[in-house]
This record gives C-alpha cells, structure tokens and sequence, in this order.
DNA sequence: CAACGGTGGATTGGATCCAATCTGTCGGAT
DNA sequence: ATCCGACAGATTGGATCCAATCCACCGTTG
C-alpha cells in the first residue's frame, strides 16, 4: 500500500476549500495559515498550490502570493465555449466504442446524482456529478483531452456549488441526465452532444447572473 | 524593474534543456544534479519541475522523482488532433479582428523564422516559428484557449527540434508561412485554416516516422 | 494638501537539514 | 536454481530557518 504524499492530501482538501467556497473567489491565499489549519509546513501547501496554478484555479503574483482566481463574465463565456468543442469532440469517439457494461456503469452513477440530489448534499452531488460526465468523456480513450476537460471544469468549481444551491436546478440535472443516459443506450451521439449543449447553455446563463450579482 | 525569482529562471533553462535534447524523452530529471548545474538548492527546482509536470512535459512518480515525458505515437496523434480543432476555432475568431499593423507585425515575425531557418539556428527558428504562430492565436483574444495550444506545443518540444533538423522541412516551413501571410492580408480565415492543417499533417508525419526510428 | 521617501511588519522565496521511501544487491532458505 | 527478505545507497519529501520583497503607514516637504 503506497501511502499517500502531502501535497497530495494538501491539494485535495484545497480543491474541497475552494469548492465549498471555504476559501472564495479573490481571496489571497495566505501559505502560513493553511500550514497551520492542515498542521504541516509551509512546503507541500507551496507545491499543491504551484499545481492549482496550473489549473488555473489560482493566480500566482511572485513575492505577492496566491490568490483564488476570480472569473470574469468573459472568462466564463470562454470556458464554456471550449468545453462546447472538445466535450462534442469526445463524446463522438466516446459513444461508438462504448460497451454495454459502461452504459450500466453510467447508469449506477446517475443513481448516486439522485442519491445525493435528494438527501440535498451539495458536496456530493458536484462529484457524483463530475463522475457521471467523466465516465463518457474518459470513455473517448484520449487522455489529453480528458485532461483539458479537467481544467475546464474546475475553473469553474468555485461558482459551480452556487448553481446546485438551487433546488429547481437540481431536478433540472436530474432530469436531463436521464434523457442523456437514454440517448447513449441508443448510441445516438449527435443526440448527447444536443443535450449537453442545452445543458451547458443553461448552467451558462445561471452562473453568469449569480457573477453579475457579485459584481454588483 | 522587478527581478525575476530562481524559479523562473530556471523553468526556461528546463525548457530549453528539454526543448535542445539536453534532457532527453525518458530521462530521469535529478533534482541535485540539476541544483548544482544552476547553482541553487533543490526548492526552486522542484517548483519548477511541478510547473513542467502540469503542462505534461514531465511526469512525476511520487517518491521516486520526475522524468521528461516520452510521446508514444497516440500521444502524437491526440496532439495533433486537438490542436486542429482548436486551433482553427482561434484562427475564426482571430482573423476579423486582426488590425492593418498586427499583420505588419506578423510579417515582422515571418522575417524572423526566414532569418534564423538561413542560419541553420534550430533553437531561435523554434521560437520564432511559435511566435508568429502565437501571434495569430492570441490575437483571437481568448486567453484560456492560448493557453491550452502553449500546452499542447510545449508537449511536443523535445520532438519539434527534430523536425527542424532537416533542411527540406525548414524550406517547406518558411512556403507555408508566406503563404498563410498572403491568406491573412486578404483576410482569408479558411484558406488560414486549410494551410495549417496541412502544416501540421505534414509534421505529423515526419514527427512519427522520427517516433517509430526511435522505438525500433 | 498632495506627493514623496523612509520604516516596520507581514509574507513569500530560497537554503539547509533530517526523515521517509524506493531500488538494487547480496545472502540464505527452500 | 529460484525466490524471499534484509540491508545500503541514492533520491525524494517535508520541516525549519534566514533572506528578499512587498505594502501599508506615517512623517516630511514642496
């Protein structure tokens, strides 16, 4: 059994901050504190950051430090319209290679949606969620891609949490990944692409008028 | 006028050491060594070598160190594949838009890739290749997406030295590039677009019999 | 009163030291 | 002869310490 690093225990409770909003957009990201809060040096929190960076989930300022990336309207708009393209782009390779045991596999993972959608537990439902999209975009077999896709989702983590406080949301999800797990029994891609565009389309619109209320 | 840190400085000089074969595809990177090479302790190496791993130039094994990421011929593929995708999305959205003197200034740049190809420099035609390349994309005015190519280019720089070794490949590179010169002049997105998909279809192919040389 | 420069506290950047882990090798047992 | 475990060297992971930088505050000066 190969024990997990620091860093890495590090990045997962800083990806878990940033999500639940523990740590918010625009917040400077104070090495010392979090040493302190996960009881460890300052090192890994320096390379778990250094990692977030990257992902662009926050902004690095040399000798200024870290600080929670902040989305603008515009940023947001280009996300979404990258992961319009490459999510397209891997669910056509993905649906004709896929087997029957992974549509079942997709099936048990849209139950743990619901699962969580109902007992209303938000953490939860954001990974069951992530799982379900991520099982047909792995399923492309292009592992660069999946990891972009990554990227792309989790720029958008820290305002992602806000869209599923709302419970008209969350049925919205429910229902529409019902309708997508259909259309991939029927190995109809150009059906799934259709559903995921509406879906992101709506997400967009939601997300981008929470930001606008931030803003004001 | 604010220094660069240690860190900065030696991410380029990683970079280059990959993008010049000095660290070579497989290679394990040794964090002392390289300490001693740069004349600094092992903590801005390992910042930088997390940054390389985020871009997939390096690849880490937990406990057992960093080594320059080798591309296997799928790897290659997917590359290529995502880089045609998006690639002609930045292209569409950057020609419009593209002013009377940022087409001076890619003529600018074009001069430079002639320049040093007339050298025989290998390493400064990279560069001037990318940025004449990156001037068009960034031009589009999507940040994450000009991010996402820079990744997608840096993962095959310890290839793209190759390419640039044969003297047939540096004349056919400096045609190409007067010819999407002329395409932009007449602000011909789709003309731009087909001239870069066979760019890179033909490096493509060069890059995977260098690929399938190495392997046997 | 606005602009400038200095000063102190806070925070990050880098160096050094020690602990944990991995890997290869060498004996010994089966 | 082969497999298994202990040991040693090498390398990385993390903690602690000191230096460099930034930033807000304040007093001075024009």
């Amino acid at each position: 059994m190969t024990r997990a690093t620091t860093q890495e225990t590090v990045l997962v409770s800083l990806r878990s901050d940033i999500l639940t909003g523990r740590l918010g957009p625009g917040d400077q990201v104070v090495q010392e504190l979090l040493a302190e809060r996960y009881g460890v040096s300052r090192v890994p929190i320096r390379e778990a950051l250094k990692t977030l960076e990257s992902e662009g989930q926050v902004v690095y300022h040399p000798h200024r430090g870290y600080f929670v990336a902040e989305l603008s309207v515009a940023d947001l708009l280009e996300v979404y319209r990258l992961r319009s393209i490459l999510e397209a782009e891997a669910i056509r390779q993905a649906v004709p290679i896929l087997g029957d045991d992974a549509v079942d596999a997709l099936a048990e993972l849209l139950a743990e949606v619901q699962t969580a959608a109902g007992a209303v537990d938000v953490i939860a439902m954001t990974a069951a969620n992530r799982r379900f999209h991520f099982a047909i975009f792995d399923a492309a077999g292009l592992p660069r891609l999946s990891r972009i896709l990554r990227q792309l989702w989790e720029a958008t983590d820290a305002y992602r949490a806000l869209y599923f406080q709302g419970p008209e949301n969350r049925d919205r999800v429910a229902r529409e990944h019902t309708r997508m797990l259909s259309a991939l029994r029927k190995r109809d891609a150009e059906t799934l692409v259709r559903l995921h565009d509406e879906h992101r389309e709506h997400s967009v619109g939601a997300v981008s008028a929470i930001l606008a209320a931030r803003d004001r």
